[in-house]
DNA sequence: GAGAGATTGAGAATGTGAACACAAGCACAA
DNA sequence: TTGTGCTTGTGTTCACATTCTCAATCTCTC
């Protein structure tokens, strides 16, 4: 199955397009236009169209999209049919935060598992998910099938992490080290740095 | 004083570049040419040079870059010059980690007071940062000039309480809140929306 | 069943950023 | 002082992203 891929800044915008549908679908609403979904999104009516356009034609002129079906569309192109599993890795402030947060599994997210090097930590749980040694990282996620990391480790650790989970056949990370993470073309990687952004504020003061 | 602005590009890497130079400084470095600096931060030679030539003729051709002059330039154009002072609202799962970190300190920014609504939590300090009454929120802001927010709220009240903070005079808004939150062109914000970034790597799974 | 109104999909135009290549400039050595 | 070797800064080209525009097409009403 070869399919075509999105551009990235297409890719950015469908899960808040998901959003808004599913507010929509708790609306009752059947349909919704592109001008109308593009309002609920803060875009242009025109970009709405050519973001939705890559996943076929879904539209119906003179109606507009069907609000399901285009849910079900962006779910696909997403890989997010079912609820996504994903390890973290560093149970330190952001850590318990992130296995806290009830957001994740409402938006179809799901941290299973959790790795800590300190001693006292392993063996406990936090919110239902079990902490376990880091020593045995591999074989867990490797056992467990899962694709998706979070890495919330201190920056020193950060590139052996990264490279533990690749080796354990994750695809996708999620780091909050600020430091870039080299990785082979085969695995994504997504920096969160929390730095980086205030700086670029503090910019337009 | 007229700057010209920065392409939103180059803004996102010039702190990258100026933690790679605070970095060359500990070595004893002098001098950098474009090269080694863009290896550090894993992009082109020639985007590093195209990203500097904006904040003005900063180089010497056959010598590079000085190490200290061009930390000095990346600190002015950024507004980094001394350490940026920032308020917090919500502290929660999220918010209590933010305070706790302790990334932001050394890498100059600075949570100066948090706000909440749940009286158990104020009068309380976190990491030595005071946690006060959210209903006294625009006139603590106000009176100690603050500028830059971080909205770590759940996303039913992160619009209002942007609002009230561009009300109190902020004009950098960092937001947790999976959520658009249209301000008036004034304020900056940038909306660190995890959920749509694990969106982003299942894509590639 | 036909016409009016609305909306999509796609091509063209515009804007923005990345990569390249090279002339110009400086350091350093002889 | 002069020549060699590096490195910058920038003009140009290319790639990507956004926006506009409009013909084609569908729904809905009468």
């Amino acid at each position: 199955m070869m399919r075509k891929r999105l551009p990235q800044e297409t890719l950015s915008r469908l899960f808040p397009y998901l959003r808004a549908l599913l507010c929509l679908v708790q609306e009752g609403a059947a349909s919704v236009s592109s001008k109308r979904l593009a309002e609920l999104c803060d875009v242009k009516p025109s970009m709405v169209r050519k973001d939705l356009s890559y996943l076929g034609r879904l539209g119906t002129p003179g109606l507009g999209y069907r609000v399901e079906e285009l849910i079900a569309a962006i779910r696909k192109a997403l890989n997010l049919k079912r609820p996504v599993q994903a390890v973290l890795v560093g149970v330190g402030n952001i850590g318990k935060a992130l296995l806290s947060y009830t957001g994740f599994k409402r938006e179809g997210f799901e941290i299973v598992v959790a790795f800590d090097r300190d001693g006292r930590k392993v063996g406990k749980t936090i919110n239902g998910v079990p902490i376990e040694d880091a020593g045995k990282m591999e074989e867990s996620i490797r056992s467990r099938g899962i694709k998706l990391g979070i890495i919330a480790v201190p920056v020193a650790q950060a590139p052996a992490v990264a490279r533990r989970m690749a080796r354990a056949g994750i695809k996708g990370i999620l780091s909050f080290a600020p430091c870039g993470l080299f990785m082979p073309e085969k695995v994504a990687v997504t920096c969160v740095d929390l730095a980086m952004e205030m700086a670029r504020l503090a910019y337009h003061l």
